[in-house]
DNA sequence: ATTAGTAGTATACAAAAGGTTAGTGCTAAT
DNA sequence: ATTAGCACTAACCTTTTGTATACTACTAAT
């Protein structure tokens, strides 16, 4: 009877959290995004921009990208060889808030960890 | 010139979150905090309320969110063998922002793809 | 005397994430 | 005619992360 912290509501307070994690976790996710912040990129140019990451991870990251919602590809067929565009959507927008709060508190934890050494 | 967005500004705000992602990341730490939310538990105690992680692994974990200050480790040298005691520190309350943050839009995201589909 | 519980550690393994290298078919420039 | 750029993909390898199983030295209960 005690044994309800694995039971339903803290599997709904911790499942979209994973899901979140999920979304912008990993190495490259949010380095992405960053580099497509002022304006569109074609794949090679984000692939310079993000410094070190492969053809074969960013391509990768595109399309979960996409699948999110963050990133449109827009592919030009009026020249051959096509010309692909990759943009941020507004969605990406909604993220800023867990951005921000991410971004304060682990400037805030770092300080800690180094007055507390 | 047009090549800032690997600079200076850009890594000030990528590398804190860089860093609360991989305090927080990973699939067990936040099970193991909440399972430490409503009172200390011993070692086995919370092995059996964080449904699935080994011992192995949930040492591991403790020892991190100990070296971060989220979880205080009491020994009790009264009896024998000794009693090991695991509680969060007020710290870990100041998660809190992060998490709603994390679990605000994970919700959100979901119910998005949902519609989206 | 066996069994079960305590707080972990050791060893080995599997799965996931990411890195490296090479190559595709196309075009435009040298 | 070679070279370089484009947008990727395939094959393979390494690193990281997590899992499984067994084991320690100790005590208390059956």
């Amino acid at each position: 009877m005690e044994n309800e912290e694995s039971g339903e509501a803290c599997n709904a307070f911790l499942n979209p959290i994973g899901d979140a994690l999920y979304v912008i976790g990993g190495k490259w996710k949010l380095r992405v995004i960053s580099g497509l912040r002022d304006g569109s990129k074609r794949f090679n140019e984000i692939q310079r921009a993000v410094h070190g990451i492969s053809a074969r991870v960013l391509s990768a990251e595109l399309k979960e990208l996409e699948l999110n919602g963050f990133v449109k590809r827009i592919v030009h067929h009026q020249q051959t060889p096509v010309v692909v565009e990759y943009q941020l959507t507004e969605y990406a927008g909604s993220l800023s808030n867990v951005l921000h709060a991410l971004a304060d508190w682990g400037t805030m934890h770092r300080d800690k960890l180094r007055r507390d050494r």
